[in-house]
DNA sequence: GCTAATCCCTCTAGCCACTATAGGTTCAAG
DNA sequence: CTTGAACCTATAGTGGCTAGAGGGATTAGC
């Protein structure tokens, strides 16, 4: 039997965090001590390592409880989670694409700054003028 | 003289935006119309869409209000805004590293993955054994 | 001058995944 | 039995908006 300071130092999920993912549905509502202290088991630890090795991944909360639910039919086709999975990647990969454009823009700018006062800073001057941009945004 | 609608139109921001702005003190409160209407100006519409373009490339509202106040003193050196948009661009390159490795860790995973039921999915099973990853995360 | 359509107003609440705080209770070691 | 750490619930805050309710203002056409 863990206490949740226990489970929250085995899985480096903050104590706090773990009663929120028990709010949200995604470890279930643990037994109670007689002074109604939250006692988990292993499958329990199991579980949240689960849940933190997802969140780390950037998968979001209804992902993960996509992925717990489909878990728990070993049966079934896992279609479902390697599309989970692909469409978190196709995310993750649009994000990097915005980023980078966003890099490319902000280094221009930068390095063209080599003016001594606001009057003809380049940074300033970009933000003040569309016209000075490369790629739309 | 701009209805909160026109300068919406003209800059792309929407109008709760704009209303939004003006709490979070990055425009100023507007004149008003006798009904009570904000009314604006040509040098609204231009902050406005200096505000825009600087959050199209990422700015936060701190940093934005930090480049406006500096914009206002075209003597003082210039280093101040160089100073916001390169820390703004370390941090975006930080993200973007962060989201290769992600990207790289989901891309494992999904082609690992040739299992036909959950039982043998390697997405499932990843998430459940850390000792699956490559990289720390 | 009237009406209808469109715009605008304020205020409040919701999004996401937590995090922080307050004020109180329980546990475990000595 | 005492002390101090850990635990409990409930509420509010984070950022940058967005949505909705319930009303008032403006404007174009008749």
């Amino acid at each position: 039997m863990y206490s949740i300071g226990d489970l929250s130092r085995r899985t480096g999920v903050k104590v706090p965090t773990i009663r929120y993912y028990e709010q949200m549905g995604l470890i279930r509502a643990a037994q109670r001590s007689e002074g109604n202290q939250r006692r988990y088991e292993r499958s329990d630890l199991e579980r949240l390592a689960f849940i933190r090795h997802a969140r780390d991944l950037g998968f979001d909360i209804p992902a993960i409880r996509d992925l717990i639910a489909l878990s728990h039919h070993p049966e079934a086709p896992c279609s479902g989670a390697d599309r989970i999975a692909e469409d978190h990647l196709s995310a993750v990969r649009e994000k990097i694409e915005r980023l980078r454009k966003l890099e490319q823009e902000l280094e221009r700018i930068v390095s063209h700054c080599s003016g001594h006062s606001v009057e003809d800073c380049y940074v300033i001057r970009a933000l003040s003028d569309h016209g000075l941009c490369e790629a739309e945004h």
